[in-house]
Order: C-alpha cells, then sequence, then structure tokens
DNA sequence: TTCTTATTGACAATCATTCCCGATATAGTT
DNA sequence: AACTATATCGGGAATGATTGTCAATAAGAA
C-alpha cells in the first residue's frame, strides 16, 4: 500500500489539510472537498487519509467518540496537548517522556516498545470565553 | 445515570469480568454470559460497562481497531503496558508523568488537564513462542 | 501514443454502538 | 407480604464511521 503515484485526488487532500489549523474528521475534510468544488469519492478520502498517516505525513488521533481525526503534522515523535473545547492542538514533545516509556517496557521485560500520550484540557481563550 | 439498583445482570457483568484477566469487547463479555448460561441483552452489556466505566469500577481503553475494551481495575488512577501479542496489560503509576503532563498544560495556558497513556510492545512470552 | 496497473468512486456491506419503548424487576413503603 | 414508583432490561431498529467490491479511469513508463 506503498504512496506512489501523485493523483489530482490526494494532492486536493494534502491542500485541504493545509487550509485546516485543528483536527479533523474523514468525512468533514471530504465535504470541505466537495464545497471546494472538488470531485472525490469519500472511499478515497479514508484511503488516503490511511496512507498518509502511514507514511507519517498527517497525524491522526481518536477523537472522544471514537472518529479519527487527521492533521498535517512534523514528521518527528510527538505528541499532542489539545483543547477540548475548541479543538486547536499544540505539538508536544518530551524526551524524558520517551525514555520513562520505554524503561518502564523493559522493566517489564517487554520489547518492540510504542505509546500513545495525549494530554488535554480547556485552553486560554475557551476559558474567558 | 448514577449506578443504583444491583440488578442480576450488572452483578453477572461483574462476575464475568472477574474471571478475565485481560480488556474484552463489550460484545466478547456478552457471548461469555450467554455461554455461561446468563440470559442477558447486549444493550444492558454495554449499557453496565459504560456506568460501571463513570464509576470507575472498570478501566476502559481503546484497541487498536477503536472498538472500546473493559477490564475490572484498581481506582487509583493509572495507565497501562499491554503486549500486543496476547493482550497481556499491567498497570503502570507514574507520578512524575503525571507531575508532568500537568505543567505541560499549565506551560500553554491550559485548565483542566487531564491526558491518556498507553505503552504497548510485546511480552516477554509472546517473544520466546 | 500505447500499455500496464495503481487508483478512483459509487454503492453495498460491515460492525460497534446507541436509540426506542413496552415489559419487567428492584427497593422503599404500608 | 403486598403495593407502588420507577430504574432497569431487552430485542430489534437505527446510526454512523469505516471497509469491501469491482468496473471505469488515469498516471507514468516504454
Amino acid at each position: 500500500m506503498a504512496t506512489q503515484r501523485i493523483t489530482r485526488q490526494r494532492l486536493a487532500i494534502i491542500e485541504a489539510l493545509r487550509s485546516q489549523i485543528n483536527f479533523k474528521g474523514a468525512q468533514e475534510i471530504h465535504s470541505l472537498l466537495l464545497a471546494s468544488g472538488e470531485t472525490i469519492g469519500l472511499s478515497t478520502v479514508y484511503r488516503n487519509l490511511t496512507d498518509l498517516f502511514e507514511v507519517r505525513q498527517v497525524d491522526m488521533i481518536i477523537g472522544t467518540d471514537g472518529e479519527s481525526l487527521y492533521r498535517l503534522c512534523s514528521n518527528d515523535h510527538h505528541h499532542h496537548l489539545m483543547c477540548q473545547g475548541c479543538g486547536f492542538a499544540i505539538e508536544i514533545v518530551g524526551e524524558a517522556l520517551e525514555v520513562w516509556a520505554k524503561q518502564v517496557g523493559l522493566d517489564h521485560g517487554f520489547t518492540d516498545i510504542s505509546h500513545t500520550l495525549e494530554i488535554s484540557g480547556i485552553c486560554k481563550s475557551c476559558r474567558s470565553a
């Protein structure tokens, strides 16, 4: 499933993501594309987002209701601090955390250790609103 | 939605969870109950698991495919180190992580900060198998 | 331009989960 | 123990995100 050919649809999806600040669901991205005049199938959006995520060109997190949400990202390993009010998200890097998480796994005899972390709360502007 | 009445169904669900070591999905728990001779509806299983989670009597994590998985737990705040091979999970407590996560939020002007963390890997017995 | 095949897209299918609502059972009251 | 108010149940329909299917299309190499 390696991303290979450069298609109009894939470019459009990336372009749509580029104009978005916050994480968006596949269906919402599809709607955005249709609204901007693109012709693209929903399956195609799902397929490409999945592919782009595997190639680390987009971040994916799972929303509170289980929906997968996507956003363009830097390709280094990082986490997110997201506002539960407006969805605004900041990329977080924590070297100490990475080391700690790996060590916890090693201490229990695990290998091939990975982890997921999401921090959330209410941001300043949502609080004053 | 406060858990109030003690029903045969709720007791059966807790009993079923008690006999399980690893995290199980709602449907699987329902199957286990039916197999052991209980009569109970799927909706009831979902409802009770949700309620029990809100009262912190069970842990809930979201599996790789988005399915919600449940297990009995200690009621203090903790995380999990889970084996991707067999599903075996260990409860993890990390005070330093808690402090760090909260500080990261504060540093960015967030309040009401919470977080989710899951560590996974391959356990010793799965590796040798 | 031609050819191979990766990719698309419309629709059906899946699957976990929630909704609905009449039937039932729990727990306090008499 | 019988009575009552209502929390809870259950089975089936409904929801909603996601995946599968497969003929049609288009990217890119020759």
